[in-house]
DNA sequence: AAACAGGGCAACCGCCCTAAT
DNA sequence: AATTAGGGCGGTTGCCCTGTT
């Protein structure tokens, strides 16, 4: 019996007389899915597994669902503000995935636990400094940040000039802020291929389901390489990422230029910062590495 | 062209909490 | 109050894809 819970056999033993399938859903179980959760909605997973025809765990068809089949889930890559957002949300929750995910419209708890373990984890491990450390945090929070908001800012102004008019009449996505994120609770509008109108009337709208293209485009840099791309309101946002810059100094402008990530740039080779920024870093807060 | 290595991500595991009985 | 089932959550695994040698 290879398909059974080790851990939950309560709530499995249901499943004890049936071959249940595992790894990969088919085009098949998605669409039968889909299709039982439209007419009869969702919830009660281990009785719709077993109503829809499915030989699945109850567990197994809800996480499908929310993670992949859902109508609004958001698929591409995780834009700028989505990560300055992510950092933030950590560095105050921690790994509570799916309570930063709730700030993050249409981004599972999946999605962002594993940007969190490729992106930010690898850049931890390539400076040699534990991720939960104060250094790490310290680095995040007066290099990284900042210099996400810097790039935002500059994308917002290049966005604004070259795409005005498509901009002005798009359908506004939510960003949803945390209370007391550099203020009171707010939200900032984007567009996306998904909800923007003009978007939707000149491409080819692909079920997110299956479509996988849209994934890790890199453009050059100075062009925003996000086919999502927020369209943050500079002035409120500038104004909430304040805080992220140093009372007492600007990290952001120091003089070494170190890379910013995933905006183009290859996140395999590139890395957050050289080791001219740690040292910086290290003088500016005597870490001990 | 083939083999290999590493990264990304979907899916699973197991623990825990909560509501229902 | 105790038990049970459903579901949420964080951690982990393993497959697939891509880049490198």
């Amino acid at each position: 019996m290879d398909v059974k819970a080790k851990g939950n056999l309560q709530s499995d033993q249901d499943d004890e007389h049936m071959e249940l399938r595992r790894g990969p859903w088919t085009v098949e179980e998605d669409l039968k899915l889909v299709d039982y959760i439209a007419t009869h909605g969702e919830g009660r997973w281990n009785s719709l597994a077993l109503y829809a025809g499915l030989k699945r765990t109850g567990k197994s068809c809800r996480l499908r669902w929310l993670n992949y089949l859902r109508p609004d889930v958001r698929r591409g890559n995780i834009t700028l503000e989505e990560q300055l957002l992510i950092l933030e949300l950590h560095s105050r929750w921690g790994n509570r995935w799916s309570k930063i995910a709730q700030h993050l419209p249409g981004r599972t708890d999946n999605e962002i636990k594993n940007y969190w373990r490729t992106r930010v984890q690898k850049q931890a491990k390539q400076l040699k400094c534990d991720v939960n450390s104060k250094q790490f945090k310290d680095t995040m929070r007066y290099l990284w940040m900042p210099r996400l908001v810097e790039r935002i800012q500059a994308s917002v102004a290049t966005s604004t000039t070259t795409t005005a008019a498509s901009t002005t009449s798009a359908t506004a996505g939510q960003l949803v802020m945390p209370q007391g994120f550099g203020g009171e609770r707010v939200t900032q509008s984007y567009t996306t291929p998904e909800n923007s109108s003009t978007a939707a009337s000149s491409e080819t709208q692909v079920s997110p389901v299956f479509d996988s293209n849209d994934y890790y485009v890199n453009v050059p840099a100075n062009n925003n390489p996000n086919p999502d791309y927020f369209q943050a309101s500079q002035t409120g946002f500038s104004h909430q990422y304040s805080s992220f810059i140093s009372p007492s100094t600007n990290f952001s402008n120091h003089g070494t230029d170190f890379q910013p990530w995933l905006d183009g740039a290859d996140i395999a080779t590139d890395n957050f910062m050289n080791c001219d920024d740690f040292l910086f870093l290290q003088q500016q807060f005597n870490f001990n590495m």
